[in-house]
RNA sequence: GCACCAGUAGCUCAGUGGAUAGAGCACUGGCCUCCGGAGCCAGGUGCGUAGGUUCGAUUCCUAUCUGGUGCACCA
């Protein structure tokens, strides 16, 4: 409608194509003005009118020739069309019925990859990797609702100098006993009184190094011992995944391409991109105004840039992707940057459109930095479990004749969290604040599994009611109902929107908003009403409102319990 | 010092080159023997500052202030 709407608007004004007119029409900001507007300034100028006059015989010249407009009125600068109603909820409603409503095969036979999560082995698993984790996984669901085939890829910081001074540490003051016993946290404690040694002892660096040289040049004994801590820390990883619900196709982490290190030093080394400095080979970057980026360490050993450089490589060799996706902290934008711009540098024109860097905003706890070594940390277990149980304390209180108690807590207290970290732009900084999180009230995870089990349970009481039946549209068409189907009508758009801008939060802020305009319709309308015609065409709505909500949710990795 | 990001209501944040800038939290008051009160309804002179572009700027540009982050062998 909207874009016949564009068309015949094109005929009888100067000065714009369809396609200008198609994406200035707009949704008006209040009901009372209209299903759609066109705001006619801009005409002014080409057609050497006011606007208002403009918009005036506008109005005249299209008026009565499109059967779905009941009417058109002029205020100020605006046309403002007004739809036929009945006709309007019977689109509205047969578009969100559709199969795969809000997604599209857009990207059919396309891939692309995705790089989040990729914790660095040996440390805990902290609020600041929920971030990435969940924004990683949100953009994996909303990419593969979209049609392409999308790869996830956790890449483990399981290869660096951080190992050298893990081994250190261990040797001269670690135990196997130790180890075994506390797993991750001993790791932790060794790398932390490392760097507390390294202040008083310079050596301590020097033979970090060393031993990570060993492990690039396949020493056994560096290499077992590197394993080890590796395969403690995944078991605590897999414990947090678990509990998210996020998975991965592939943990190919930096040690996975520390064969493939050398054919990146020659590819630059033949383009004759290396430079010598201090020692070190390096990328000069400075037509480009950054740093240089370091491939080769003066000792001889591989950096995180090298890694990076091979990763492209092989994922482009082995998923040919049309986007691959780092989601980090907005911290190693300059890295990136480097990164890309030396990609680019070999010849891959690709580079600048298909390597994209998502960086988010840093993660404070209570408005101190997080800092493993002050205490000053909470881990992101901690926080799943103590959300969980909150949840379950919610329960007792309002529900507690409610069966599988405990995957309804799971599947809230986790939500909450997801939908909290995926409520806000990526960038803005995050003050971690428990109060904040376990506060299920208001514009919410939690709020919006209520709305969907609201919806589940007016369904449940109306056994016999069949969705595929047809309705009587004119039911449909009082204010809050229609307010409800243009809520949900927006699905499509907002999750182009979200796959364009890599933005989660614009899934978020969908589903809160079509659960807000639910619970107003619910609060004016009565759905379970003797009369068959009203109750099945609202019941109609509510089905179509349930399954939005949930398919929202789950692009956001969010499950909705059907009752809770 | 240079670069990038962010400054919107008491707090946390949406928002758009155009109609009266919106939500949630917090606070106050209300919600019918009735479909779930994790809900609903009502309560608001705020776009860091100064210029510029424009018919029109909170939005785009410039300068400036404040906060965050990054800037060579950690990732």
């Amino acid at each position: 409608m909207k874009e016949q709407l564009a068309e015949i608007i094109a005929k009888n004004v100067e000065g714009l194509s369809p396609e200008d007119i198609l994406s200035l029409l707009e949704v008006p900001p209040k009901p009372e003005l209209g299903d759609y507007a066109f705001p006619c300034f801009r005409l002014a100028k080409t057609m050497h009118k006011a606007p208002n006059q403009i918009a005036e015989d506008l109005k005249n010249a299209i008026a009565g020739k499109l059967d779905f407009i009941e009417e058109i009125r002029v205020q100020g600068a605006y046309c403002n069309f007004y739809l036929k109603k009945e006709l309007f909820v019977k689109t509205m409603l047969d578009a969100a019925c559709a199969e795969n409503f809000g997604g599209s095969d857009l990207g059919a036979g396309q891939a692309i990859c995705i790089d989040y999560s990729s914790p660095n082995v040996a440390k805990n698993f902290h609020v600041g990797h929920l971030r990435t984790t969940i924004i990683g996984n949100s953009l994996y669901k909303i990419y593969s609702k979209l049609g392409y085939t999308v790869h996830r890829i956790n890449h483990l910081g399981d290869w660096g100098t951080q190992f050298g001074k893990l081994i250190v540490a261990y040797k001269t003051w670690g135990s196997k006993e130790a180890v075994e016993e506390r797993g991750i946290a001993e790791l932790m404690e060794l790398y932390v009184r490392f760097h507390t040694e390294a202040e008083k002892d310079d050596t301590l660096i020097d033979q970090a190094r060393a031993w990570f040289v060993k492990m690039e040049q396949g020493d056994e004994e560096a290499l077992s011992i590197w394993q080890w801590f590796k395969d403690i820390s995944m078991i605590e990883y897999r414990r947090v995944y678990k509990l998210l619900g996020v998975d991965f196709d592939s943990y190919n982490g930096e040690s996975f391409y520390r064969d493939k290190t050398p054919a990146v030093f020659e590819r630059l080394e033949q383009a004759n991109l290396l430079k010598e400095s201090d020692g070190a080979y390096i990328v000069d970057l400075s037509d480009y105004d950054m740093a240089p980026c370091i491939i080769k360490k003066a000792d001889g050993g591989s950096i995180y840039a090298t890694r990076d450089l091979a990763a492209i490589y092989y994922r482009k060799e082995t998923y040919q992707f049309v986007k691959c996706l780092y989601v980090t902290g907005q911290e190693q934008k300059l890295h990136f940057a480097q990164v890309f711009k030396v990609v680019e540098l070999l010849g891959n024109d690709w580079a600048a459109s298909q390597l994209v860097h998502i960086p988010y905003g840093l993660v404070s706890l209570e408005g101190a930095k997080l800092s493993t070594r002050s205490g000053n940390i909470i881990y992101a277990e901690d926080i799943l479990l103590e959300a969980i149980s909150k949840v379950k304390e919610v329960i007792e209180e309002k529900n507690p004749e409610l069966p599988n108690k405990d995957e309804a807590a799971q599947m809230v207290g986790v939500g909450a969290i997801i939908f909290n970290d995926l409520y806000n732009q990526r960038i803005k900084d995050v003050s971690f604040k428990w109060e904040k999180i376990l506060n299920f009230e208001g514009e919410t995870g939690p709020y919006v599994q209520y709305t969907y089990a609201r919806c589940s349970s007016l369904l449940r009481a109306v056994p016999e009611f069949d969705e595929t039946a047809s309705i009587d549209h004119s039911i449909l068409t009082d204010l809050d109902a229609m307010e409800l189907l243009k809520a949900i009508n927006k699905f499509p758009k907002v999750v182009l929107d979200a796959a364009e801008k890599y933005e989660p939060f614009l899934i978020s802020r969908f589903a809160v908003e079509v659960a807000q305009a639910f619970n107003h319709f619910y609060n004016s309308c009565r759905i379970n009403v003797p009369e068959e015609a009203i109750r099945n065409a609202r019941l109609k709505l509510v089905s179509v409102t349930r399954k939005t909500l949930r398919d929202a949710m789950r692009l956001l990795g969010i499950n909705c319990p059907e009752q809770m």
